[in-house]
DNA sequence: GACCTTCTCACCTACGTGTTAAGC
DNA sequence: TCGCTTAACACGTAGGTGAGAAGG
């Protein structure tokens, strides 16, 4: 939507930063013909596949905060009906603590640039709590990156210096899983549930049997 | 020793900091009637017990870094004999790499006083290698804890600001544990030695029938 | 009833222990 | 032989999975 393209182009990108999201492949196996789901609890689960970019052009040796921001897509809350998700009225509040700062954080823009960056630390939850990201399930979520300059200067000590949407990364946050195609994508991809490979293989033989 | 001393007397406490070591009980457990032993390894092996420190009378909006120095201690390497360590020669050359940047560093003065600092990330080993403590087996080390302040009109951009040693955290590196007490000491209070514990039980009675 | 949430569970990954026997 | 180091091992801790039944 428009509103959503203005919110990276109002950061002036003085320090010619770029920033590129990893794994790829995995990323669009979860959202070609799929709409991705991350389930949510209460003690705060992990997400599957996990965010992961390679920052570039910080300057060395000025300070960083790196963080991800998950924004509420659109006006509505969804159902899963009939294979597919639809509209069901609209969206709850968006909650407000929906950015995760990265544990690195603050870090010299040399620290940021050598290697990777992973968010494999994010939990998601249904409640509110302190150290993690609070979501409204049947709601659709975006992960945003957001890079902020540590300067004594401003008013808070920070300036945005960054913004950047992951479409691709976009995911309804369910409960328990709703479409069963987004399931055999985690059971066969995230090595946490290999004990389950072999119970959906039996059960499909069963099927076809 | 004189030139130990010296060590902490010549940076000036300008911003009254204090650092305390706790769990202080086990520490003494530790070293009162034994010299305690860390084991070394290749792949690097944790420490227990775990150096945990309060810190207190930093600069809450100022950045800084928290380090973790393992000095030798005098110039001998040791030996185990009939019951207790003495001396066996001249040391070895001290690795260089003896230092751990706790993995929070650098941040702020108000996250560092806000809870306790531990290092228990930390992993030392006989071979060298970025992420570990390189040591030297049958020598004698002690924590120190090194505060450096980010000071960008600094040359290297810090600047030390307090430096501790802690005698009560002296051990001796070995491959293997020399005195069985110290395994008794290990088992008895390492949550992840609990395996052993019937074990050492069971081989303790064979002994006294 | 229909829909969504919560809880317990078996089954994994990942890795921190001292033990022991073999290696040098 | 002796002293020290290495590697494989059984047995823990700690915590990340979807399944399935129960709850609201």
């Amino acid at each position: 939507s428009t509103s959503n393209n203005s919110m990276t182009s109002y950061i002036p990108n003085c320090e010619n930063i770029r920033v590129d999201l990893q794994d790829m492949e995995m990323w669009r196996t979860f959202t070609t013909g799929v709409m991705n789901e991350m389930i949510i609890t209460k003690t705060g689960r992990k997400l599957f596949p996990v965010m992961r970019v390679r920052i570039r052009g910080l300057d060395p040796t000025r300070m960083y905060s790196v963080a991800m921001e998950f924004g509420q897509v659109g006006t509505n809350r969804y159902k899963y009906n009939e294979g597919g998700w639809q509209s069901a009225g609209k969206a709850e509040v968006q909650p407000l603590t929906s950015t995760y700062v990265h544990h690195k954080s603050p870090n010299y823009g040399k620290f940021w640039t050598n290697g990777y960056v992973d968010f494999s630390k994010i939990k998601v939850s249904n409640k509110q709590s302190e150290d993690m990201i609070w979501m409204n399930s049947m709601h659709m979520y975006e992960p945003r990156i957001i890079i902020s300059r540590i300067d004594p200067l401003a008013a808070d000590g920070e300036v945005i210096v960054f913004q950047k949407r992951f479409e691709i990364g976009r995911f309804m946050a369910v409960t328990s899983y709703q479409n069963d195609d987004v399931t055999k994508l985690k059971v066969k991809y995230n090595p946490f549930a290999k004990g389950f490979v072999e119970t959906r293989a039996a059960k499909q033989k069963q099927i076809d049997e």
